[in-house]
DNA sequence: TTGACTCCCATAAATTTCCATGCAATTCCA
DNA sequence: TGGAATTGCATGGAAATTTATGGGAGTCAA
């Protein structure tokens, strides 16, 4: 196990701590853990983008893959690593999100993690449902992807299409 | 035996704990097995998708293939590895199955096993039959278009019919 | 001193580990 | 070939360990 997967909804308490997810932390230890956790605003959602080593190597590849000098490389630079938080872990597990990432992610008493593999997400939990329907529905129009997609003819059975309402996903 | 093959219904207990099944653990082995069994909502029936080490690749696979970053990527990471859920395996073989999952496939008391190659599924028993009613419906109707369903009518004791595919797992 | 932060401990709940039991099929032996 | 011992697997329950979370004491700086 060395992705960030699923997704877990911890409280932020009256000191502005957070439990990372025990299964988050096991896989920062195998990441080449270095006393903090690296997270930043995402580019293009009100969340958090964290992780451990293995993102901060992912941004210098990255950079190091456009022109030096460049316009994009500067903006780029400036907007990933001009945000980056250190964010150290306490003896319990927990982390303390400065108000600056707060207030970007607009956190509230609870916040969600979400694993994306090689980084981990964390969401106020309302905007992350917004966010998880929407993926979902782009996921369909993919599918055909994992080979999952054999649709039947249109023009199939009588019997109705399993599809069924049932597909009500719960939340964590 | 290196894939997931036949169908199994175990019982959901007290604790919701469910054995796998032994055949699939035994796959699930060979397979790379690397501390749990990846499972998410079938993106187009009431049912789980898991396996593997081999299953978490195809993923991994299908996310490399789009820029770090974009827009695309970030949706289909959240929906894929947002969801999926990484069930460990007790010492006894079994596993638990969280109530966001159980929610999609809406489980009861029993959970169905069923094979399908590569990757295995979940599914409340019940519906099962009924999905599975319907695909041998379809299957005939294919077999009709192969012209491969012109079998001489009873099995005679001609040829040596390989007595048993059903090896010793108590079968559904 | 006051306020912010770190470290440490307490606790309740959830999860994991361990052991026991019963059933079914297979194997062994007469 | 028939019947008994054995093995493997699913299942039930209890003990032990983790985890999330709340609160207090100690530390440093303003």
């Amino acid at each position: 196990m060395d992705r960030f997967v699923s997704t877990f909804t911890n409280k932020i308490d009256a000191k502005g701590r957070v439990s990372v997810p025990a299964a988050f932390r096991a896989v920062l230890e195998r990441d080449g853990y270095g006393g903090g956790i690296y997270c930043y605003p995402s580019l293009d959602a009100p969340a958090l983008d964290a992780g451990g080593e293995r993102l901060a190597q992912t941004i210098d590849g990255l950079l190091s893959g456009l022109p030096d000098y460049s316009d994009e490389r500067d903006e780029l630079s400036v907007a990933l690593y001009g945000e980056v938080q250190i964010l150290s872990i306490d003896g319990d597990g927990r982390i303390i999100i400065p108000d600056s990432l707060r207030a970007h992610a607009a956190l509230g008493s609870h916040v969600t993690f979400v694993g994306l593999g090689q980084k981990f997400q964390i969401w106020e939990p309302e905007r992350f449902n917004e966010r998880r329907a929407q993926a979902r529905t782009k996921v369909q129009d993919h599918r055909k992807l994992f080979g999952a997609g054999n649709r039947p003819p249109t023009s199939g059975p009588s019997g109705p299409d399993d599809g069924g309402g049932a597909t009500g996903a719960r939340e964590t």
